[in-house]
RNA sequence: GGGCGAUUAGCUCAGUCGGUUAGAGCGCUUCUCUGAUAAGGAAGAGGUCCCAGGUUCGAAUCCUGGAUCGCCCA
């Protein structure tokens, strides 16, 4: 037994199980060991995607995780050196919000009255609260990631990296400070990112008075129309699309022609109509005179041309205020004018704007209309609905506004960028040129810096003379300013100055106020990571870049963008070769899990009730990933039966290797083959195992886990339902080849499937071999020769029994029931398939002879059918009357003359053609009275006659059917030998007789007495065909 | 408001270049097989291929418009 192999449990818990693996693993180093071993291989590099883990983790980071380890599992056991190192995303307003949330701060001021330094404390603290739980699950999924050696975006080390990323940057020319509009609540004084502008409740639905204004100039007077009425104080400029017809009114009114209608009615006359370029650089009088023309530049106070112009609504003329939206900002970069906010931090006029100075201006709309109005500058005024930002903290209506803020000149790089895109390959492709391509084509400077405070602090210095001065190291830092920092973060970053560096400058330098944007930390990571170029600059060059990286597809404008940018920034390349993108995860209904539905999967309840694998085989097989799923804890039941196929294979081998002593060593593939005692089921089931391995090795060489898997599945369902099925004889009968055989076919799958499901793979593959201390570290298989002339006899021996066995049902014979023959429709290689296996085909039809037809017609009648593929291009709209009359013609004739490699002539409109054996589709018409089945040009007919000897070998059947019903139910072991009484109905007993010795063998009978029972035997009674049977077991 | 994706059997999904009667698995009904199996085999029920137009001899497939859901952006 020392030998041999542990017995299976076929209700085995995967959940236990898998703990028990993994206790093996930690045991015996397995992850250390299968990056150890590969020293030296090809390298393969990943880049983790640093997950914040100031959260628990959810079911679609398992997700993610998986799929971040089936594809360096795989390649560690081809053969590469495939170092996989983790790390954690720590920056970023989500913590901060938190942390505000903990101490009920509710505005920057409140934060800066808390005191930064504790709450960047707070924060630090807070980032890495869920670590653990992060640990825990990524460790219990079986996603293989040095978590002890992760890199932090917190880490001084990582820092100055980022620091000195910034410093290249700079020194290229391409880190610079500009106006930008963002969404701005004046409550609060900040400029909230998109992030929170994604937060449920920001857009609301609000109603504002809209105005339509009159703008008078020397062509007439130009009506335009605006939502936001406070913004019409420091309008600049109107805009226009020149492409599009503009009229003007008998009143003398300035419109887009396709909105005149909308806007006066259908009796409006027009006097002049004439395209939008023809108003450009016309000069007309502002709404409000607060602020000059000449205040604006050149062209303030006239018409430009736009294209974000539509008709769609208002008047077709854009009221434009260059301060206060993202549209207006950039006309006005376009056409050189100023961006003058007369607008304060805290929402209300500054001096400039007169008797409204000091108001809130979104108090101001109505007595801005009434002044309008009061002017004869109004044409009308109307309540608006739309969906419009609020702050979602205090639920203040959001402004548009313009801030200064720090760039990078990302747009001066696009042709770089797309270029280094061209050297990915994507996963699904249309990302590509799709959702990323096109977010790459219309790129704009990247805004870097964020008025907050838990972040990479922006390592800007600059003095009241407006000079300045990046760092990009600590080291520069000291010898500048003379002060060692233990901790980068603000505030006491904050606190460092020097004197200008400047030359001539007397001024002190300070840092400028932001921190960078997250994206930009893990944009860093490939070299941050190893602290490079400072340290471990050796470790970035091995790694750089990686050849695979994998996340949820919302990355496609942060990580994957942020790390192509960075990258190609720095070093004008790509960070990645190979990138997969994951789908949403929905709950059964389609619809997203969130907390407020309470439809949330939690990823322990999974791995508590399925196990790990259960899920890791959901993730890959079920879908493609980037699909999304559709998931449900039933979902995963159906998994977990995919399972038990494969795990009661190995059980049902394991069960009768030990009982016929078979060690426990696995054979090899070459030592497989050298037998001489392989039957052709053997050969079979090895050539669809080969080709099974080369399949999995082109999936996952592709990155396609999902037909890399469904292909491993097949081949179990194969493996189980036709090998082992036909082959259960011999596993009794201790076959050698047979337990070779099959050894060596499960401990292949085991390896095929170890990337996919790495704990069942290495259960298996520990109890049929276990040479090595983990399938983990074997080598992946490679595939050896296929005999495809075998394959193909054998699908055609599958199709042959298929068809055979419907014949049965439909002749409502038992397959218990022998039968004379089986009529079968074949002819050449079909023919000589059929016949090599003839004996498994005889054996599952259970029929004592195999006849052949060679046509199909001599099993009944045939059918002829134009084939609509090659006849619809040459008949076109003639093909209906082709078709017509080619189902007219003589089956038996047509099929008869194709045979002999004859034409078939057919007459179409008066004209006659000619149709080749391509042209007509030939299949058999069903036959009353016969038992034919059939499909397209094959056929089985079973004859049905039952004679006395076929009716007695039959009962024979059901009687040995009947005594293993009677072993079971006496509880005995499947290789109990028995004494065996019958008593009952005299045929049946004489059909014994008859076949006494194949009773004996098949039940493990000693002896069988007849009419007499023996003394002490479990009894039952059983029916066959109406005639009564009484069956005495007793075990030896 | 713009862009992208999805929509096929009760459920999960295939469906190639436009081609005959749209498939598979699960589930359901009936039958069958069974010294591994929660398994296997056969038959059956189950479809407005999201909707409406269009192109075509022929559309689940191509085009246009629309609906619903999701994602990204504004």
């Amino acid at each position: 037994m020392a030998s041999g192999h542990r017995p299976v449990d076929p209700r085995a818990s995967f959940p236990s199980l898998e703990e028990g693996v993994l206790a093996r693993w930690r045991d015996r180093d397995v992850f250390e060991q299968s990056i150890e071993r590969r020293r030296g291989g090809p390298r393969w590099g990943f880049f983790e995607g640093p997950p914040t883990a100031n959260g628990a983790p959810g079911v679609h980071h398992v997700l993610a995780r998986v799929f971040k380890d089936i594809f360096p599992r795989y390649r560690s056991m081809c053969g590469y050196h495939v170092d996989r190192k983790g790390g954690w995303d720590c920056h970023g307003l989500p913590v901060e919000l938190a942390v505000e949330a903990d101490l009920g701060l509710t505005s920057k001021v409140q934060i800066e009255e808390y005191g930064i330094a504790e709450f960047n404390a707070r924060c630090r603290t807070k980032v890495l609260s869920h670590i653990d739980d992060w640990i825990k699950l990524t460790e219990r999924i079986g996603y293989w990631v040095d978590t002890d050696n992760a890199y932090k975006t917190l880490d001084p080390s990582y820092i100055e990296s980022v620091w000195w990323a910034l410093k290249t940057i700079y020194e290229k020319g391409l880190l610079f400070e500009k106006l930008k509009v963002v969404p701005y609540c004046p409550r609060c004084g900040t400029a909230l990112s998109s992030h929170e502008l994604g937060q449920p409740g920001a857009y609301q639905d609000v109603v504002d008075e809209s105005a339509f204004v009159i703008l008078p100039s020397a062509r007439g007077k130009l009506v335009v129309w605006t939502t936001t009425p406070w913004t019409l104080v420091s309008n600049a400029a109107v805009a226009v699309d020149p492409e599009l017809s503009y009229v003007r009114t008998s009143e003398d009114l300035i419109v887009a022609e396709a909105l005149a209608e909308k806007l006066f009615g259908p009796e409006v006359e027009i006097v002049e109509r004439f395209p939008g370029s023809s108003l450009v650089g016309l000069a007309y009088e502002p709404p409000f005179d607060f602020i000059p023309a000449s205040a604006y530049g050149d062209k303030g106070h006239t018409v430009l041309a736009a294209d974000f112009v539509t008709a769609e609504d208002g008047t077709g003329l854009v009221h434009t205020a260059i301060a206060f939206g993202e549209d207006d900002f950039q006309l006005g970069e376009k056409n050189g004018l100023a961006a003058i906010n007369p607008v304060r931090g805290d929402g209300t006029y500054d001096e400039r704007i007169g008797s409204y100075a000091g108001r809130n201006v979104k108090d101001v709309d109505a007595d801005l209309i009434q002044d309008l109005r009061m002017r004869g500058r109004l044409l009308k005024s109307e309540p608006y609905e739309h969906s419009y930002p609020h702050c979602w903290r205090c639920n203040t209506a959001l402004l548009y506004y313009a801030k200064p803020s720090w760039y990078i000149a990302t747009s001066q790089i696009k042709d770089r960028l797309l270029a280094a895109n061209e050297s990915v390959n994507w996963q699904p492709p249309g990302v590509k040129h799709g959702r990323f391509g096109k977010w790459l084509e219309g790129n704009v400077d990247w805004a870097l810096s964020r008025e907050r405070y838990w972040g990479t602090p922006l390592p800007i210095w600059r003095c009241s003379a407006g000079h300045l001065h990046v760092i990009g190291s600590l080291d520069e830092l000291r010898s500048l300013a003379g002060v060692e920092l233990d901790d980068p973060h603000r505030p006491f970053v904050d606190d460092v100055t020097f004197g200008c560096t400047q030359e001539g400058c007397a001024a002190e330098m300070q840092r400028v106020p932001e921190v960078i944007d997250v994206w930009f930390d893990s944009g860093s990571m490939p070299f941050a990571q190893y602290g490079s170029p400072h340290a471990g600059t050796e470790e970035f060059e091995a790694h750089f870049p990686a050849d695979y990286i994998c996340e949820a597809l919302d990355q496609t404008r942060g990580w994957f963008y942020s790390l192509l940018a960075v990258s190609t920034l720095l070093f004008d390349r790509s960070a990645y070769r190979n990138v997969v993108c994951l789908g949403l995860i929905n709950d059964e209904n389609g619809q997203k899990m969130s907390k407020s539905r309470g439809n949330i999967v939690e990823p322990w309840d999974v791995i508590d009730q399925f196990g790990a694998d259960a899920l890791r085989w959901y993730f890959f097989t079920s879908k493609y990933p980037w699909d999304g799923y559709r998931f449900s804890m039933e979902a995963l039941g159906e998994t977990v039966r995919q399972f038990m196929q494969l795990w009661n294979t190995y059980g049902f081998y394991v069960l009768y290797a030990n009982a016929n002593g078979i060690e426990r060593h696995s054979p090899s593939l070459d030592e497989v083959q050298a037998r001489d005692d392989l039957t052709e089921l053997d050969r079979w089931v090895l050539s669809r195992l080969q080709a099974t391995v080369a399949a999995v090795r082109e999936s996952l060489d592709a990155f396609d886990a999902t037909l890399g898997g469904r292909m491993i599945a097949e081949f179990v369902d194969e493996l189980s339902n036709w090998y082992v099925r036909r082959s259960r004889r011999r596993f009794w009968d201790g076959d050698a080849a047979a337990f070779a055989t099959l050894h060596h076919v499960l401990t292949t799958v085991a390896k095929l499937q170890a990337p996919f499901t790495p704990f069942i793979a290495d259960e298996i593959y520990d109890n049929l071999d276990g040479s090595e201390p983990s399938v983990h570290l074997c080598d992946f298989p490679v595939a050896g020769g296929r005999d495809r002339e075998l394959e193909d006899a054998m699908a055609v021996a599958r199709e042959t029994v298929r068809l055979g066995l419907a014949a049965r049902g439909q002749a409502k014979l038992k397959v218990r029931q022998p039968l004379h023959a089986a009529v079968i429709v074949a002819t050449g290689t079909e023919r000589e398939a059929i016949e090599r296996l003839a004996e498994i085909v005889r054996d599952e039809l259970n029929v004592r002879e195999l006849r052949f037809v060679s046509e199909a017609d001599e099993l009944g009648e045939v059918e002829v059918k134009a084939n609509y593929r090659t006849l619809g291009p040459r008949f076109g709209k003639q093909m209906p009357l082709a078709a017509a009359a080619t189902a007219g013609l003589d089956g038996r004739h047509v099929s008869a003359a194709i045979r002999d490699g004859g034409t078939i002539g057919i007459n179409v409109g008066g004209v006659d053609h000619t149709l080749s054996a391509e042209d007509l589709l030939i299949s058999m018409k069903p036959l009353e009275g016969y038992q034919v089945e059939r499909e397209g040009q094959h056929g089985v007919a079973l004859e049905l006659e039952i004679d006395e000897s076929l009716r007695v070998e039959g009962w024979a059947r059901e009687i040995v059917h009947a005594v293993q019903a009677a072993r079971r139910g006496a509880d005995f072991d499947i290789s109990d030998r028995i004494d065996l009484g019958l008593l009952g109905d005299e045929k049946l007993l004489g059909a014994a007789r008859t076949h006494e010795q194949y009773i004996r063998g098949e039940t493990l009978a000693r002896t069988i007495s007849f009419g007499v029972l023996p003394a002490e035997a479990v009894e039952s009674d059983a029916a066959i065909d109406g005639l009564e049977l009484r069956i005495a077991v007793r075990r030896i």
